[in-house]
DNA sequence: CTGTTAGCGCGTTCAG
DNA sequence: CTGAACGCGCTAACAG
């Protein structure tokens, strides 16, 4: 029974059984909660699975049950800021239950994907949940896949799958509204690649909350990377183009923390001067910025638990399909706080 | 074969070997590669399988294997930026074979971690990688679980089982030695939380390359807690107490910005007057630090990867024993490098 | 209440 | 080269 070296192999349910003195059968009984059990047989046959460390094989169990209680998680962003709450949310909603969660990163690579694909189809998954890494559509797996699928973060560009993705138009219309209610008029937009539909979308949200009002961006959305040195060199452009800009939606926590960093090198005091908003509620932005940083959560791990319980309802038979979005909220600080 | 709604059962390598006018075992043999089968038999065989979208299942087979393919990664940091790495590196190791990984995040509740590990051993998992979220030692699982584990970043309590863990007084060394190498002599060191023993190992590096120069630190190890905030007081506090300092280690790349950022405040040039080391090569602080952050990466992936690799070899029958740490490096940028 | 029998999907003997 | 029989661990259906 040493660690390194032979391992014994597991107790049986059979051993069990010898052990209690009764058949496989009484003991699977006994230790399942059915009916049918005498209370002191059970008990003793619960005993001896105790002493004995029994541990039921799921493999065994997933043979008849027709149901292996596992399902895949296919990411493409593993590194990536957006899967790893969604995992978070997705590993919650399972493991409270009775599931457990193939991890397997794609990388982005379609031959990879397919080879995970394979490899979790082989054992069997009662179900996928596939996260990109974009929020733009990615390809579906198709309807061949023998068992359901959830699509998350991206969505499936095919509109008959289910999908779960965070709703960046209306993201940018509160973080816009929210700076609206603050009295800011002259807002300005700098935003991360555009290249990105999330970049568009909240830009759209943001066009939309100040249409209602009857007001326009100061300057055009400035795009650029998702990154703090843009989101210096944004807002320097924004504000020499425009001197009177009394608030900046910027595309990211980390493009914000660029517009903060160089308001402060320019002696614009935050939030009186001007305003700023982030997107994405990232704590390791948010927790060093000066001023802590108004940032819209897209509320990703909502997001995991949502895909998680599609997923879940799918394999119990439910028919779903068509895309859900996961509404976002604005958690406000210091940066629009006193403004 | 609709998507929603009912799903049809995975084809079996009977009815492959039916489709095909074989039996089983022809089947079985043709698609396995093995010998004794007629090469047209073989090649009807494999276009009927593929045909069909065989999968063959792994379950079925690991009745026979004896072993599942499957390793249980039983994390306490998954949002933290430790685990990633190490998981992405396992992945990596097991991911070219035909491992898969159930990943289970237990955060830091040792009965959370009972419930897993009962589900994963349920399941018959090969092996385990257990993570943890500080490199103090932790409770080790005990020489009773019925199959081999390795422990990552986190050593176990227990010699006799095996770890990989970040070898924090190197990093603390090398970094140190890094800024002697430039000709700096007035070293300060701002770290973390000194309940952690991360921030002891690094200190201790930092005391050793020191020492062995002939030189002392300039002040005391000023620890606080891991944060930007800190990073900024701190400085300011070593500053004030010493003004001749020429470079400053800091406990972590958080700290590293922080020192950064106050250093830019009091207008003193970074790398010129004072140059700064930090620790964990973090890319989310690297990318917008001014100037670019010179940062010790404690190599999380190949630590992730030699966790996966021992436990192969332990699951293949090796002995293996004892702590093995991952030797970190320096990676040169702006905040020394001109200096 | 308990024991017996069958069978889940596959690989692997062993006879043919 | 092929086919039938066995076993893995467990549960469901039925018999006692």
């Amino acid at each position: 029974m040493t660690t390194t070296g032979g391992r014994s192999r597991p107790v049986t349910l059979r051993e069990v059984a010898q052990h209690a003195g009764v058949s496989v059968a009484t003991a699977s009984k006994a230790l399942n909660g059915k009916a049918d059990v005498h209370p002191d047989t059970r008990r003793r046959v619960e005993e001896v699975a105790d002493r004995l460390a029994f541990t039921p094989n799921s493999l065994a169990r997933a043979i008849t049950a027709g149901q292996t209680g596992t399902v895949g998680l296919l990411t493409h962003d593993l590194e990536g800021r957006f899967s790893l709450p969604i995992l978070m949310g997705a590993e919650d909603a399972f493991g409270a239950g009775r599931t457990s969660v193939f991890l397997c990163d794609a990388r982005e690579d379609a031959i990879r994907e397919q080879h995970h694909l394979r490899a979790l189809l082989g054992r069997r998954v009662d179900g996928l949940i596939v996260v990109g890494s974009k929020t733009d559509p990615r390809p579906s797996l198709g309807p061949d896949v023998a068992v359901p699928v959830v699509y998350a973060y991206a969505p499936s560009d095919d509109p008959r799958d289910a999908s779960v993705v965070p709703d960046n138009v209306t993201a940018g219309r509160i973080a816009t509204e929210h700076l609206l209610t603050l009295g800011r008029r002259r807002i300005a937009h700098v935003s991360g690649d555009a290249t990105y539909a999330a970049a568009r979308d909240r830009a759209e949200g943001v066009g939309q909350a100040l249409a209602a009002a009857g007001l326009e961006l100061v300057g055009p959305v400035r795009y650029g990377s998702w990154s703090e040195a843009w989101g210096r060199a944004g807002v320097g452009a924004a504000l020499d183009a425009a001197p009177g800009i009394d608030a900046v939606v910027a595309g990211s926590d980390q493009i914000a923390r660029g517009v903060l960093d160089a308001l402060r090198d320019r002696g614009v005091t935050v939030p009186d001067d001007v305003a700023v908003v982030g997107f994405d509620n990232w704590e390791p932005m948010i927790a060093g910025s000066r001023p802590a940083l108004t940032s819209v959560d897209m509320n990703f791990e909502t997001m995991g638990r949502r895909a998680a319980t599609r997923l879940f309802a799918r394999i119990a038979g439910s028919p779903d399909e068509g895309v859900e979005t996961i509404a976002p909220r604005v958690v406000v600080r210091g940066s629009t706080a006193s403004g």
